[in-house]
DNA sequence: TCCCTTTCCGAAAGCGCTGCCAAACATTTA
DNA sequence: TAAATGTTTGGCAGCGCTTTCGGAAAGGGA
């Protein structure tokens, strides 16, 4: 590969002069100019990004990292990612850059890895990492400019956006008890999951302020069987399933205790979708025999679910992208600034799946 | 940002043993590793990847980009090119690096030159740039290991991956013939594109082949309307329906001519959607009154249609995306394999659309 | 004791580029 | 004609890392 002194020897002048051309700086001369371009164009010169970034401790570039680049939720967040980083800097356009995990925690890691050793100018990390996190710590150490989203680490000063999941858990339950709902149910998520447990707060603190007792009985703990296979007839089924048969199969329990709540909040659509198959199995309708709401507004059919139209939480995952890189590459051209924790709230989109009750 | 001469010094040692340490070389005390390693800790040291692979002329990472990661068929083909690259090269993985366009040739054309500049070892292009791909054929002329997907430009020896689009279209026109079908039009696609052409062609030659006559009035050459908004309800759809609704618009043209065909064939399943749609408003049956092969094997739903169960060709995208990035991955480990073209088959995927003509 | 391995270490060159600074040249002004 | 100003040009250091190569130290055998 020709280099930068290559082009310089053969139109006779120096590499300082060739950089000023390729650099579009003033004080070249045309004539310069010209044998530049010559030489460039018979030694097929093409420059060579690493060197010049070396030297400029600038790569222009911004790197993703998410679990899973084809997750039916990626594409609202990744047109906000884009349309971010579009808007922002309009002269010096960044370079977005995405890789995907897989749901292998090891390649996420080496991703982070890879892209904080100087091959980006800052990355931002969508979701969380295992438990046992010490990499996001570590990178709070280093000055590399970062940015979490939907990972709402404690203990450390981080650059994040995160959703109200309190907030969201609240409001979901607050629309059953203003519909008449007395007796509503909560089916958690993962346990291990942050997330879960703000949901299930909110859902408490909400029958709290509505002064209903809370039972133990109504809140549902299923356990969620590993990732299940997503691919079906060769077609990629967007979605992980687990959650879909863990709600089946709860909702199957709950139907033959005979005992049906007014209304369940679920805190996540997937096990809705689940518990809404073994409803209709049952021969029980939505929302005639029970008030549904679910959380994360996720198409039913990335998970091989009949179209229900349910109630749910949506997350702003557009504006979390969005938002998310503008403070990056803030963050980027003003490295002081300190860390900011973002809070998006969730929006409430009524469809079907709930009816008041008389 | 700590350098390695910063932990050198702290270490009291050179910055030969440590870069020795940070490769595991061997030739470094155990007293030497353990002062380097406290050394690393306190001054929270990160190795600039930029430097090393400068030095190294390897990044250890391969660059995609396409022009919609969020595209319906984007999916499996991102699968393919993880998982090939997982396959590959088990110990020296490589960090896969996507890049999406969102159509903008330009932003597509900036993609390419940001990543052949060195950042990564190789690249993979996704689909065709703009007709004037000068970029192609500069990047032809350097030595950068790069290889295309569905893009089969001609006259530049390049490395590339691509479908048998007429072999395709010759198949799904023989299904259509060997139901007894003679009326059979040929709805195309963007005439602009080369696939447009070559399905055209199986087409013609099928027809040929089974001395059926060619009547121009058959072939039909919709106007497409430029990148309809993917966007609905805040929700992205992930297709362009621009396609969708050149085919509605001369299905029901056809519909008003009077004179229906037996049977059509379709350069896009997106486009037969549409027809499908009109022939379901003038109350006409699939496959009762019309057969119908599309190609692409698309999700209606991407394209906000009914759930049309269509007999299509399929691209083997995951394959594409496999073998083409193992291609690459040898390629830049052997640069003096001379390029070669890889030839997919599309494969017949029999739904519910045609029927025997009695 | 000497010589020969073996192990560990560091100086220095260099990867391809940019930016500072001074030198060379051209042009204008007094 | 000399001085002052403006325009082009190139030498060189240095970005953070790896690697070569020779030297020092340590250990082993005679």
């Amino acid at each position: 590969m020709a280099t930068i002194k290559d082009v310089a020897e053969r139109a006779g002048l120096s590499t300082t002069l060739v950089s000023r051309y390729l650099n579009q700086r003033s004080g070249v001369s045309p004539s310069s100019k010209e044998r530049i371009r010559n030489a460039i164009k018979e030694l097929n010169y093409r420059p060579n990004g690493i060197a010049r970034s070396l030297v400029l401790q600038k790569t222009q570039s911004i790197g993703i990292v998410l679990d899973n680049l084809c997750a039916p939720f990626a594409a609202r967040l990744i047109s906000g990612l884009e349309q971010g980083a579009e808007d922002f800097d309009k002269e010096n356009k960044y370079n977005v850059m995405f890789c995907s995990s897989n749901g292998d925690a090891e390649k996420k890691r080496r991703h982070i890895n890879f892209l904080t050793q100087g091959r980006v100018d800052g990355i931002i990390i969508y979701g969380s990492l295992t438990s046992d996190d010490t990499l996001i710590s570590e990178l709070a150490q280093s000055t590399f400019p970062f940015l979490l989203i939907e990972n709402d680490v404690e203990g450390i000063p981080v650059d994040k956006v995160v959703i109200d999941n309190v907030d969201g858990a609240f409001r979901a339950t607050e629309h059953l008890i203003k519909q008449g709902h007395k007796r509503i149910a909560h089916m958690a998520g993962n346990m291990n999951l942050k997330i879960t447990l703000e949901r299930m707060n909110g859902y408490i603190r909400a029958l709290q302020d509505y002064q209903i007792p809370i039972s133990s009985d109504l809140i549902i703990h299923p356990s969620f069987d590993s990732m299940e296979l997503a691919v079906k007839d060769d077609r990629y089924l967007r979605g992980d399933r687990s959650y879909y048969s863990a709600g089946y199969r709860e909702m199957k329990k709950l139907i033959d205790g005979g005992n049906l709540p007014d209304a369940i909040f679920f805190a996540t659509d997937i096990s809705a979708f689940g518990a809404m198959q073994a409803l209709e199995e049952a021969g029980l309708s939505v929302p005639d025999d029970i008030s549904i709401v679910g959380f994360d507004d996720e198409d039913p059919r990335d998970y091989g679910a009949t179209n229900h139209k349910i109630t749910t939480m949506r997350q702003p995952l557009y504006d979390l992208g969005y938002i998310g890189i503008k403070r990056l590459i803030q963050k980027v051209n003003n490295p002081e600034r300190p860390e900011e924790r973002i809070v998006l709230k969730t929006d409430l989109i009524v469809r079907d799946s709930c009816k008041s009750k008389k």
